[in-house]
DNA sequence: CATTATTATTGAACTTGTTCAATTTTTTTG
DNA sequence: CAAAAAAATTGAACAAGTTCAATAATAATG
């Protein structure tokens, strides 16, 4: 199946698996087909899972005291998405993941992932590698978040990703970047003169 | 030795090694003293350790065009610091790593840490589970900068790392969280005001 | 301990970003 | 396609944070 061999390309970029082997890993993921503006995880649940996506978006975000949504992280095909906090800890989430489209997911419980550390130590890699990788990327926006202004960080986020960009609200990418939408319209009004 | 104990409580937390085990591992540290305003690692060098504190404090920031400080985070004794992007992808290093006093470490090479996963799993599994801690830990750094006041950041920080905090001076601090120290500076006399 | 460096404070003018409220535009849905 | 809902724009008043320049306080060093 299609969503499959996504999963297995996603994959093979970090660790090559054998066909009997991927086989018996893919075996561990359902799918699941969540709505647009549908919920995979609610703030106070516990994360049960760990989720590829094959078709839609999600966007993880965190709801303060003032009702303010900030955005962690958008994930969209070929992407992961968990709270990693909630999924190792068994802690209850403080992060919603929601669906910005009508998306499908291959989930994997704890349980089948950590089988699948013992029984094939390339996976335990490859969540390793994964996870490094992540780290990396929000240093690196971390860094942006203290340095640049958010004109920049606008035109970073565009230039970065410009697939998503297309796809998402400037509700959304405001939530991302940390500005009030308000101000992100002026940003793009500044921006649209100057060229 | 008293450092080679700091280690291994430390690893302790995550995994545990039988002595044959840690002294086995422990044999690929080695010590360097570091002192004051010297650097571990200089932006453009590639960072072929991952080491340990056992004495001081280090501060991993980089720098940007306009020649401002922007720190990452701090590591003082019993703490772990690298630079995971240079270290793991064999990049020029985009950040610096400093002694904020006269300090002391214990290095591992990346190739003894990769014979350390191979010959002990335990290892890998250590590995990937304090990045993820660390992951989790600037997950929830990137949403207090994306939601938080400087004012409520600067309390935070004080709250979360009280010894970190005496031992820091306010120049540094502003460098974390993001504000210049003149500001920093103003939140001081503010809060210093409410009491 | 006297001198020099660095760090911290302060004020004034300025820039960046927020909030609120009103209006327009676009998207969704019956 | 009409109506309703959601998203985007705009302006005005305000708050948060920066920059620059001067001064004071602390710490480092011969």
């Amino acid at each position: 199946m299609f969503m499959y061999q996504l999963l297995r390309d996603n994959i093979e970029q970090h660790v090559h698996l054998s066909d009997a082997e991927f086989s018996h890993f893919a075996t561990s993921f359902e799918t699941k087909e969540i709505e647009k503006k549908q919920f995979l995880l609610r703030e106070g649940e516990i994360c049960r899972f760990e989720g590829f996506v094959t078709k839609g978006i999600f966007s993880v975000y965190h709801l303060d005291k003032n009702g303010d949504k900030q955005i962690l992280y958008f994930a969209h095909e070929n992407w992961w998405v968990t709270n990693i906090d909630s999924f190792t800890n068994n802690l209850p989430s403080q992060l919603f993941i929601e669906a910005l489209e009508d998306s499908e997911v291959l989930l994997i419980s704890k349980s089948d992932k950590e089988s699948a550390y013992i029984n094939l130590p390339k996976i335990e890699k490859l969540f390793r590698v994964m996870t490094q990788k992540t780290h990396v990327a929000l240093q690196r926006r971390m860094i942006d978040s203290l340095s640049k202004t958010a004109d920049q960080r606008y035109i970073d986020f565009i230039e970065k990703y410009p697939q998503l960009y297309q796809r998402l609200s400037n509700l959304q990418i405001a939530a991302y970047l940390g500005v009030s939408h308000e101000f992100l319209s002026k940003i793009r009004r500044k921006i649209a003169g100057q060229k």
